[in-house]
DNA sequence: TGATAAATTGACCACCTGGTCATTAATACT
DNA sequence: AGTATTAATGACCAGGTGGTCAATTTATCA
């Protein structure tokens, strides 16, 4: 007897990926609540009772898609961290806004999901996950300022919660309007260089 | 014969500001979509039918709340700059963020269903209203900033497009994570006073 | 007061939701 | 091949949605 998480695991390769497939599209076009499992369904190609039998919940179904999701942004993020770790404050951090960059072009779907999860949202165990992903960007951040701090590159006496809280949210909103901007738009209106260095300037300045 | 959209002015006083009030709760609590008419009628103390006789559809509501709210935010911020048109930026911004606050505290409702908005949400004319909100901070914050380049109190060179996005990013986020800690935690975690500080020093420094 | 007009009501509609479960199809085992 | 076990199906359920409209109450005016 199977237990009933790994149900899912058990499945075909190609049918898990349908399914995820299927999930992270409408749970990046709709707001959880708004969100149809009957559209899941129908766009995975299985039936309804099967859906539930893998997946005992929407909000389980969810839960199992962000940890997926978030699982990919770490990735991303540690790989760009150990591979910048070298450089100094501004280019490390010009490399990590174009690793975002880059990331929201490879996974548009999981940036909007993120984005719709930590901007409002009524995602069950909302608030349990916004606390994680602040958790996890304090440590991120806040390594890379004190690695700064510690090099002298910034003033050593900053407040260093309020100076990640601070890069977190320009990083944050320039990335959804990268987001946003890409979607919509044509890009070439949008002189990516140009906000980074003006975003690096920002902070090598004002928290020097 | 009363025009449609003139049905619900026409209305009592008492009766208008029960059935906006009811709007006001149902619309900060819940993002549009699941927001639901039956729950404002009840809670307005008035039948189904009337309310879509005042108004034809569960968005034109929506919009007419969300005019009262864009009324009651311009009137506050137009106060808050002319009050400290005399002051250097550092205090101005101070201000700004002190007024921000003020009035999240005095109107917690609106500052929620503006925050819905802004952050994600699916409300109907999103993109109008998010487009029409970013003229006004950019003609707001660009105004403050202008007045202290002419001063010479930043860099007379910066790029104001950009200084006021990363304005609006901190304000912004500084802003909603203060009202959602309000909302939630005791306040006197929170030391305000030491975080608008911390956002002056950062833009007086890093805009210089 | 009685007739006319306007405002208010709530039962009702078609549609959609997350979730269930008896029935059917596929697979494993002897 | 025949049986037992497991997997997949989709009709079905109760409950909620935005929106409608014939019927009723209330206000207006002669």
């Amino acid at each position: 007897m199977i237990s009933n998480t790994n149900k899912f695991e058990q499945l075909p390769e190609e049918k898990q990926s349908r399914i995820v497939n299927a999930c992270i599209s409408e749970f990046a076009e709709n707001e959880y609540e708004t969100a149809s499992m009957n559209t899941v369904v129908n766009q995975a190609g299985i039936s309804k009772g099967s859906l539930f039998n893998y997946f005992q919940s929407k909000s389980i179904l969810y839960n199992h898609i962000y940890e997926l999701a978030l699982r990919e942004v770490k990735t991303y993020l540690r790989k760009v961290r150990d591979e910048t770790a070298q450089l100094p404050f501004n280019e490390r951090l010009s490399k990590i806004v174009d690793s975002g960059v880059q990331f929201i072009g490879e996974h548009p779907r999981l940036a909007r999901i993120y984005f719709r999860l930590v901007y409002s949202g009524d995602s069950p165990n909302r608030e349990k996950i916004v606390t994680e992903l602040q958790a996890m960007s304090e440590e991120y951040l806040g390594n890379i300022i004190q690695d700064a701090m510690d090099r002298n590159e910034l003033d050593p006496n900053l407040d260093k919660t309020q100076s990640v809280f601070f890069l977190d949210a320009v990083l944050n909103r320039f990335l959804k309007e990268y987001h946003e901007v890409m979607n919509k738009r044509s890009q070439d209106t949008f002189d990516k260089e140009e906000w980074v260095k003006g975003i690096t300037k920002l902070f090598t300045k004002g928290l020097s």
